[in-house]
DNA sequence: TATGAATGAGAATTCATTCAT
DNA sequence: AATGAATGAATTCTCATTCAT
């Protein structure tokens, strides 16, 4: 018989690091997939190609997605709270909505500008633009519930900033061109939008926090 | 189909002049496999997808595609050859780029509108936004190098224009809406380029020819 | 130009042979297929089993089954085919139900003694009793209607003469034990089924026909 | 699990005194074993099934069983120790052979009609019917052995004692058909055994016991 | 030219088993 | 003893491609 017993609160130590354990594994495997997807889409990588690329086996991909398209869901989900770190203390503070949607599509042309894998991300994934989307919007809405923003409706609103803004994606040639070019579409949206000229100087003056984060963890293989 | 790629032939347009006349069956297969990808994309549908819309065997469509990417390359360049059969009447005798450019693109609009396959068809695959890009650029960059677009560059000129139509195309309401929302889209893009308002009126009033071909000849099953 | 043209109804020579072939390549899959759930049941066996025993590819196994399952349903329908071309010339002309089952069950107890892949199949195959039962319970019903079986309910009838019967099938020691047992245990199911004598003598004096054809085409390998 | 094996310890049926005290993760295991036998049957369920049904981890599993087959015959070995404990004092002082086993085959019935879990196991587990062949089978021999029974061997016996037993199983309907069905079967049985009718009249007026186990622990989830 | 049966490489998926904690 | 994450062998299943007719 032992007289000495483990106390209670340690008899399964593994547990709790189990599930750090958990988590770890697929955040490798989200921080893993993302450059996955920047170089070869949703639809060419094989489930192997997710597995090798975060270390782990074909068996443990399976412990936590399903299919690929739900490792593509939990990447989107993964790339859209990163950038939530980066725009809502930019945020903080700022009462007009034009300008706050400036500093969040300025943020993100700088972003995309900054990092290559994000920004082929965007290239090779249908629909990762609603990754700006769901963040600009709100900013967007209100400026044109406020009459800040002159237009027939807010589709065309939404034609115009997005539309420019993710085509010019296309182009974005990383590291070059420095941030001025980013000023200038957003510039251009703005015009475009019919924003007054005066608001238009102030938002593009607002100064924009340094990044010291990255989207993607990891460089393209 | 696995792949990311831009479809060769849309690197060098072809117009009908140099199409050599391909056989009944190889048009057949094109026909069938436009509703096909504009249902399920170019990575989903399998070879027998095509051969079973077109009435043929599996074998049949190999004596006339190596791979799904072939016959999605014949798609495109038939549908690009449809929408010149439209574009060419309708700008004959125009001189002024802008207006060549804002016919072009209300009639796109109108095509649209009027064609549910081409318009899935748009959504689904990517890069057919090619389709209007290549038959548009040239009167924008006329527009752009006589002076009667003012930006920064051609890349921005490209990204309002281009951007903001295929933008557009995401909530396009098949059938409805009316013939006015497109003028609107239009309209909005010449403004955004800083076209002088004149001009604007003049393009907008153009005629446009009345729709009597489909760019897709079948509906989606 | 060629002159002279293939008569219409000769056009597609292989439409019809290939049929045929599909239907032998079904009919290999299933003769192929009985020897192996005769010896590993319907749960080990894998999809190559199937196939390496027909003597195809993988492939061509899913060109004709969607699952192991599907081809146990195919081979049993296939054997009890085969059954009844046994039973229902032997049947011909016989107007006592009481006789009719007899025959049947004689000759499926010769059946069973001389074929040993059916012999195991029965026995490695939950519910392949249902392979007799179907062919022998109309007989069965017709003469607890007629009153030629004196039982509580035709429940118990069929527990009598099937449980016996297929509890038998357990201990055959194939190709042993000659032709005498079938009738030993028939008769032991009349008599439990309260049948009269004389009309169980007549059952038992009703002579089969010589066995030429097997249920199961190959032998075990 | 995937084999065609008789349990091991159905060769050498133990008793209850044989038997050391296991753990009682090993008990919960294999009372959470049994549904899930009776559902599924041996062949469809996995390790995790058992391990979920019991409350405990995959890794424990191991930690008592090598394989499926083990808990199989570890389930099979403790309802037949289960069994034991119903039938052996209900025998008690009991001298007549035929009467032993009418009393068996009675309450095996009972048992089954009113334990929905064990009559759904006897169903889905083949060879399961050897629960009550080991237990019934001594008196059945004794019987026989004395003359008690008149049949041409003691295979033909066994044919008709469990054959219409175990046949028997597959119709009835779960707590309903009241307790003298059981009787009908058991007689109709020594009916076909050919025992004398006084012997069968004392046999099926002997009282039996009521039931206070359950064979299976748990229902069916 | 058209056919479609056969093929088999490749990818998805399952799940028994191990093992560090 | 208990845990459950990780593993990878085994199997299923798909589908592009070939080819004899």
């Amino acid at each position: 018989m032992k007289s000495i017993q483990r106390p209670e609160h340690l008899l399964h130590p593994r547990t709790l690091s189990g599930q750090v354990q958990k988590s770890k594994t697929r955040l490798a495997l989200i921080e893993a997939a993302i450059p996955v997807f920047a170089k070869l889409g949703p639809d060419i990588p094989i489930i192997d190609d997710f597995a090798k690329a975060a270390g782990v086996s074909r068996g443990t991909f399976y412990n936590y997605f399903h299919a690929t398209q739900d490792l593509l869901n939990a990447s989107m989900e993964h790339m859209s709270d990163k950038l939530a770190e980066i725009f809502l203390p930019a945020l903080v503070g700022e009462p007009n909505s034009i300008i706050r949607f400036a500093i969040i599509a300025r943020l993100f042309y700088e972003i995309v500008r900054l990092d290559p894998v994000f920004c082929l991300f965007l290239k090779s994934v249908p629909n990762s633009g609603d990754l700006i989307i769901q963040h600009a919007r709100p900013a967007l809405e209100e400026a044109f519930a406020d009459g800040l923003i002159i237009a027939r409706d807010f589709e065309l609103v939404e034609a115009i900033a997005f539309g420019v803004m993710l085509f010019e994606m296309r182009t974005i040639k990383v590291g070059q061109g420095g941030s001025k070019r980013g000023g200038d579409v957003v510039r251009a949206i703005l015009m475009a939008l019919s924003v007054k000229p005066d608001l238009i100087a102030r938002a593009m003056q607002a100064s924009l926090p340094l990044l010291f984060l990255r989207i993607s963890a990891r460089p393209v293989t």
